[in-house]
DNA sequence: TTGTATGCGTTATCAG
DNA sequence: CTGATAACGCATACAA
């Protein structure tokens, strides 16, 4: 592959000139700029960016980590960071990882040389460390860091807030035992959801009943095989709180299969509005939150941080919004939590 | 930051010897190498990998180039390729594009340096150029192309395939009058779908009818409001081909809104096989894709084709196979189109 | 306006 | 087994 002298030696320059024309510095002759351009595109060069990199110190790139997810809340995450650096003219470089935080410091590392910066969603609270060292190196933003921390800024999702005024329109509604399907041990969204259904409750002078408190993994599956155990509850409860829509729509899926009416016999709420939660029968009532938002917001976030006099410990918390539709009975008016922050969406395929 | 040097001239070695040390040469005396890994852990030096593949003339990145998708499809092919990218240590640089073939190559330019190849989707048939031109610079697999080339390999979904066993199978049911909904203009899976959708339909002798293709655009709302459009068509179809499941879904829930009963009055069928497919009521008759398998065999294209004699041309289809549920009538069996791919799932967040 | 020379952080080659 | 030194491809002070 052609090099910069290559396309030196070819147009009879000095690779200074040819790199003053790749950066457009105006200080070069219009026809020596027409006459590189010209040998550059004969010998098909193309500038290495490592190269580059090395000597400017800038990459013009953002390592993302993200846990292992494979739903809609993950390509919203990512279209929202893609757009948002794309817009500042910057690249991704993109690694999942499973659960671990020293996979999340071995990522880290073997991003270090090729990215100016991190977004990354921490695993759990014993990962606090680790982004403290992982700080020392770039810039980081958090994506809904499950703990406080002064080391980097954060942008989160209103996941206490947002469970909370779903479990006290619940109880509006007039349900009064009102289960929840719990997350994932160890989830960060999960643990919050739980905690605002708590608090709602507990707010309401209602006890919170273990048994009432059924573990699930998010997955629709598992919102099906949990139907069973939901119908052996003494006495029967008349709303289930599913902490996410996937698990809702299987749990609602399996009721109607029994024979159980939602919302008439038990109503039914989940978490996330995906794109189908409408598209169900009956509608499912659940809570808006903006994933595109999210990954958007901490990119925005990230470049803030690192321009002069950058504060790098921001905490942002965006917005969750209450959906009423049909799977709770109550009347359908779509209530807004806070302020409802629109977001670009753009034209799909398959 | 430490430099090498930095950690050469603190352990009293040379940066040689440094370098040794985390290219685990078995040269290395045990205890220079303890100094060495005990210095390092005490200026926090992280290897600057720019500099590395600078010389290495490898950087274990791979570039991936997806068009702007938004759902399960893309998530499901990130993860495919992450992990099998993860299973030979080699890392993701992605982009998003928005359907020009003049952006795919300057993402694939500004990649120079910074990856070993390409994976990529191509937006259409007026990028084989382009494309011939990239696989000049790195070794190329393309995810389902809409064209041939003898350029680079490519993996594909049987999208031709799928559409035209689905269809099919609406006839053996007794659908008579089938109406499609399109995908977007110029989009790949899209214009497979209607070609097999319209050859199943010759191959019986039905005379395929422009008024029973209605455009659609691959969103749920897009399948609502064609509701309308398909209870006008006089005679009213009995069946209708919605080439995604968002669309189908949409198109479903409307229709039930209108009293309209399915599969009883008009049968309902996707693409997709999205995984909330099945939870919805009636549940619907699908074409199951492995987009998770596109990505992982794409990645896994790439390195036989890097390895020592790789062909670099081949191409690979993956089987589509159909899911007969109930939004179509007929009998719930799942039929296999060709053999089934299995996939290591893994499990999920929110 | 252009060329020369130096260095970015690492690995590879060659002596020792 | 280890060290000195020349690359890798590019950008940038400085000189012309």
């Amino acid at each position: 592959m052609a090099t910069i002298r290559d396309v030196a030696r070819e147009a009879g320059v000095s690779t200074a000139t040819v790199s003053r024309v790749y950066n457009g510095s105006s200080l070069v002759t219009e026809s020596t700029t027409q006459l590189v351009m010209e040998v550059a595109a004969r010998l098909d060069y193309w500038p290495n960016s490592a190269a580059r990199s090395l000597i400017t110190n800038r990459t013009y790139t953002l390592g993302v980590v993200l846990p292992d997810l494979f739903n809609e809340f993950f390509s919203e995450i990512i279209r929202g960071i893609d757009h948002a650096a794309r817009a500042r003219r910057y690249q991704i470089i993109l690694s999942c990882f499973h659960d671990d935080s020293r996979e999340l410091i071995a990522m880290a590392k073997s991003m270090r040389g090729r990215i100016d910066g991190l977004i990354a969603m921490a695993p759990d609270a014993g990962s606090a460390k680790v982004i403290a060292n992982i700080s020392r190196h770039f810039p980081v933003v958090l994506l809904n860091p499950g703990f406080q921390t002064k080391d980097c800024s954060a942008v989160s999702i209103a996941n206490y807030d947002g469970a909370r005024a779903l479990t006290r329109h619940l109880l509006e509604c007039g349900h009064q035992r009102i289960a929840i399907v719990k997350g994932p041990a160890r989830n960060v969204d999960a643990e919050e959801r739980l905690r605002g259904y708590r608090d709602a409750l507990s707010d309401a002078g209602v006890n919170s009943d273990p048994s009432m408190e059924i573990l699930g993994d998010f997955r629709q599956e598992s919102g099906e095989q949990i139907c069973a155990d939901i119908l052996r509850i003494r006495p029967r409860p008349d709303a289930v709180f599913a902490t996410n829509d996937y698990m809702a729509i299987g749990l609602q899926s399996a009721l109607l299969a029994h024979g159980v009416r939602v919302p008439e016999d038990i109503a039914i709420a989940g978490f996330d509005d995906i794109s189908l939660a409408g598209y169900v029968n009956p509608s499912l009532t659940t809570v808006g939150i903006d994933a595109y938002g999210l990954g958007a917001k901490a990119v925005r976030r990230w470049f803030s941080d690192s321009g002069a006099g950058g504060a790098r410990t921001q905490q942002e918390i965006l917005p969750a919004r209450l959906i009423v539709r049909h799977s709770c009975g109550g009347s359908r008016i779509d209530r807004i939590s806070e302020e409802h922050q629109s977001n670009e969406q753009s034209g799909g395929s398959s």
